[in-house]
DNA sequence: CGTATGTTTGAGGATTATCAATGAAAGTGG
DNA sequence: CCACTTTCATTGATAATCCTCAAACATACG
């Protein structure tokens, strides 16, 4: 009997993505589950009114694409190249039932992943831009793929407007608090997508 | 072989609970999964400053109580009398894993939750009071044990804090809503935990 | 090299939180 | 059962945070 996961590969299709890649649509019939390899997918929600919620950035071993309804809530794009691997949500079904242990493996991550949301509910909710942002950082600089602890410069595949989506702020707030942490020498832009972080500091911006 | 519900009950404890009760708090060692088969519970989570996020409401047929690290992130208290069934973690995890057809539609159950979670992460984040307020109501009024179709009255069993803080605003907030919503005839309130509501006009409200 | 996109910074305005006071409801103990 | 206390709800005035608008600057792409 092969493990479980090889029995998950063999199934799964493995696609490599360019940044830009659009890997679902809101509104898409909801065929398959994804996971990330490598690289980072930003999942995000367009509004009636033109306004977007970003509503997770998913890294390595995030798993994505679940459609409760059938059809994909949300927009799923890559930002960076990378390797996802999807799976026909009924072969995944299938594997699932006939792999109990598989399946509870799955029904933790989701739990996991409500309890993670519930952090979420609650920063989002009670926190000014600046801790937000502080929470953000802190959140990327535990992917090791994208903040190198030696150099302490932290890569981010995505852009302002992204990350203001995801914490439900202005653009331009993004930028301010970016500047607030740099004079509190918190932080220090080298470019817009390089920010070396001092890891002790930020922890100690968050009041959490 | 036993149904799935007649196991599932066989290793569960019914507990009556008064208006009140409290069936654990943050930092408990989580021990059980609760389901809701009457009444209402909250779940919320005090802050280190006093601040509180209430997280969700837990109608009829609902589950609440993972503890993904072994112990309860948040508070859950009764707001009604109710019945409420619980189940030893690792009694529902043997069972669970016995059947995977009963683990499956409780990995669907943790997925629609992940899913409701994403709209209220929308509501909150993009939304102004009066639209909160709004959809709140909605929320309820899919309640049937507390939303009489007829009379059109809904009983709320919260309290204006517990609203506040479950959408993320001051309390005051939440009472100058309802007091926009009574202006224009959307809502009548009768006492404090009544409101007659006017369905088709309360949608039209929801520009969500 | 020029255009489009993304970022940063400033000024003004709007929403909502906070503070304060009043009134209503509910629970407590005599 | 009633006075008392406490909690809850509502309303008004004020203040703070953050969004919007606008411009300058930097970066990426054809």
């Amino acid at each position: 009997m092969p493990s479980d996961h090889a029995a998950l590969m063999a199934i799964g299709e493995a696609v490599t993505v360019r940044p830009g890649s659009k890997l679902f649509r809101q509104g898409d019939t909801g065929t398959h589950i994804y996971m990330v390899e490598s690289g980072v997918v930003r999942i995000s929600h367009d509004l009636p009114d033109g306004k977007r919620q970003v509503l997770a950035f998913r890294w390595a071993h995030d798993v994505f694409g679940m459609a409760p309804d059938g059809w994909y809530f949300n927009n799923a794009d890559a930002l960076d190249k990378g390797r996802i691997v999807r799976f026909h949500t009924e072969k995944l079904q299938g594997l699932l039932l006939a792999r109990p242990h598989m399946q509870h493996r799955f029904l933790l991550k989701a739990t996991a992943e409500i309890s993670l949301q519930q952090h979420r509910i609650i920063l989002m909710s009670k926190y000014d831009v600046v801790t937000k942002v502080v929470a953000f950082l802190l959140e990327c600089c535990r992917k090791d793929q994208y903040f190198d602890s030696v150099t302490r410069i932290l890569t981010l595949p995505m852009s302002r407007p992204d990350i203001a989506d995801y914490m439900g702020v202005a653009t331009e707030s993004v930028s301010r608090a970016l500047g607030v942490l740099e004079r509190r020498k918190v932080i220090h832009r080298h470019d817009m997508h390089h920010l070396a972080i001092d890891l002790s500091r930020l922890r100690e911006c968050a009041r959490l």
